[in-house]
DNA sequence: ACCTGAACACCGTTCAAGT
DNA sequence: ACCTGAACACCGTTCAAGT
């Protein structure tokens, strides 16, 4: 990255300040990402971004509201099922396209106001999809933190992927495993990495987790 | 923490760093760990440690070896429901107890080797259910997903819960909501804060899942 | 091998100051 | 208000050296 041109004076602004950070936050990942890296990608000192943002913490946080309140997380149409699912998924996507997410979510759940509108729309399916006001809460709160870990669970394996030290390193350890002690994971070894990650891994949870859900209504 | 004694000769150990480090990240969290710290309450220098370490990241992955390796994540009798509930319910335990692991976990995916234990019983348990390898490898990985998932939203709101400061702002932001944009969400607040964490928020989960799961082995 | 202090190349942030 | 350089109190780690 070459050091920018300084920036003519005025031409900072918060907005360019998270945009830029998203961007290296995109381009770098977390671990490269740092104040003093952000400053330097803006033409300009890093006790600037002080003017902007109390600290690195209230930066990242801005960072993540941006993301969030950007995407569009709603789905209101079609039948509960296809809604719960189509919520789901843009929520997932929205990580997939910016893993960074995950690390922002991670040190701090997503309160009500960060990804309202997605907790509106479950809400909403949910209540009038007939679930009782407990159970819907108990159902949002569940798909969020499913779909989270499920998510960063691929962005993990596939971070991993692309690593081939690690990539040897998990082989290594696969192979080494006693198949007296634990015979199913041996036996597994080759399914568990054909079928981990991706869409298909993603929608055989959900839809189990619909699976379930159907059988709720039914049991009213 | 007073800087212990130094410590005698040849007292040191793999094994004893490791402990320590553990004692360390269970007391103060993952933000207050460091090296130094770390060497300070062991009454050495910090350059000793490198003699058992490659480094701070090959340190933290035996804390996670060690955790895992110990805890029983094994459960082989009762019926299959049974003993995925039981399988979940320690994984979730162990990360309760141990909060770091969410870090240690979350930074990279266990690994076939790390949770051997719990994957052979989970694996097999699924395989005698009448599951078929890819089935069972999939139902795998969205286990562990949603159990990581899950749980670690509801330790990160424990700690919310926590900071009063944290708490307030919360509070402030829910009542700000907009009831005309999300109402939904507001008619939700307090059911949402009632059921947020706990037992009984994991459980519904569970069970949620294991419905669809029984219903995936009806329809064989 | 085990353990050391000094030093290096970084952090995020405080401070006093300049426009 | 916007922006600055110098400095502070930290990091994890390399290095050359000591037992």
């Amino acid at each position: 990255m070459p050091p920018r041109p300084r920036a003519p004076r005025n031409t900072l602004s918060r907005e360019l300040v998270v945009d830029t950070a998203l961007r290296m936050l995109d381009e770098g990942g977390i671990e490269a990402f740092g104040v003093r890296a952000l400053a330097k990608e803006l033409g300009v000192g890093p006790m600037t971004l002080y003017t902007y943002f109390r600290g690195k913490e209230e930066l990242l946080d801005a960072v993540r509201g941006q993301l969030l309140d950007t995407a569009s997380l709603t789905c209101l149409h079609g039948d509960w099922q296809h809604r719960v699912r189509t919520i789901c998924q843009r929520l997932r996507q929205l990580i997939l396209d910016h893993p960074c997410l995950i690390h922002l979510l991670s040190t701090r759940p997503p309160s009500g106001r960060d990804a309202a509108d997605a907790a509106e729309a479950l809400l909403r399916t949910l209540t009038e999809a007939g679930f009782d006001e407990e159970t819907a809460a108990r159902t949002y709160t569940m798909l969020l933190g499913h779909v989270l870990g499920v998510t960063s669970l691929e962005v993990q394996l596939a971070a991993e992927h692309e690593d081939p030290d690690r990539r040897r390193h998990i082989r290594d350890t696969m192979t080494g495993l006693d198949p007296k002690r634990h015979p199913a994971l041996v036996a597994h070894t080759a399914a568990l990495r054909r079928t981990a990650g991706g869409d298909a891994q993603f929608e055989f949870g959900l839809e189990l987790i619909i699976a379930g859900l159907e059988r709720h209504t039914v049991l009213k």
